[in-house]
DNA sequence: CTTATTATTGCAACACAGTCGCAATAGTAT
DNA sequence: ATACTATTGCGACTGTGTTGCAATAATAAG
């Protein structure tokens, strides 16, 4: 069978399919870490990064960085077709570590000749469960 | 003499009024390797940290984080008062690396119960001078 | 000016995130 | 059953940001 040009087809192993389940049975954005801590089986932290930048780069998951700077990552709920934006918030809580997806979308204009490629929005603070 | 409660005077030394100078004459908000070049004297990774760190704490500078999850600092522009809002959108060039502030303030209204602390806005993509 | 106080610094060590090369493993199609 | 190659685990590595500790130096007080 051909590939198109850079022929790479995807296929399917017990680390995807845990980590795409868990992604799903979450109510919030992961990080690595909550996702090796909640899988089934063991599964190396490279892997786990590697399946996820594949999530990415297939656009079924988007990608958060924290105020802490580091990495969470959430499906797509609403984005799956053609209109790819992830130009909504985020909000994280700093006491129990949820990354929450607040639904409002948000346009932004840019200066001219300012070409955007990534979005990404957070805020963070103490979410109602902690208050 | 007397102060308040946890009696911290700050002090003035060669370190710190580099550094601020440093970010008087930036155009752009400089991660700590960029401020590290620009100085004319050497000065410690850990030492360059706690100065902005303090410069944060007091208000004077603002810290945003690249979608590399990197620290950026800015000196604060227009909320240097009482209004110490930091509610605006950065953007950084994926190509030069320069982090511009967006001037356009933006509000975004949480669900209730949940206290913001914190906001993080970036956009990521090619700028003007290097598209 | 001299002295005492303590904020600040440099250094080394550390914890952690995220990436990469390589050889071994295991999906997938024929 | 077999060949092809995407995926994995492991180890090593880079870089960020922080912290403990002893030495240094800014500031206030005498």
């Amino acid at each position: 069978m051909q590939h198109s040009r850079n022929s790479m087809a995807r296929r399917k192993t017990e680390s995807t399919t845990q980590i795409l389940s868990t992604l799903k049975a979450a109510s919030s954005a992961m990080s690595h870490q909550m996702i090796q801590e909640e899988l089934d089986i063991e599964v190396d932290r490279a892997t786990i990064y590697r399946v996820l930048n594949r999530f990415c780069e297939d656009g079924m998951v988007h990608r958060v960085i924290g105020e802490n700077g580091k990495q969470y990552f959430a499906l797509c709920e609403g984005c799956e077709k053609e209109n790819h934006s992830h130009n909504h918030f985020h909000f994280r809580c700093k006491n129990c570590g949820k990354v929450e997806c607040l639904s409002r979308e948000i346009e932004i204009k840019l200066p001219a000749g300012y070409v955007a490629q990534n979005f990404n929005g957070l805020i963070s603070g103490v979410c109602a469960q902690c208050a």
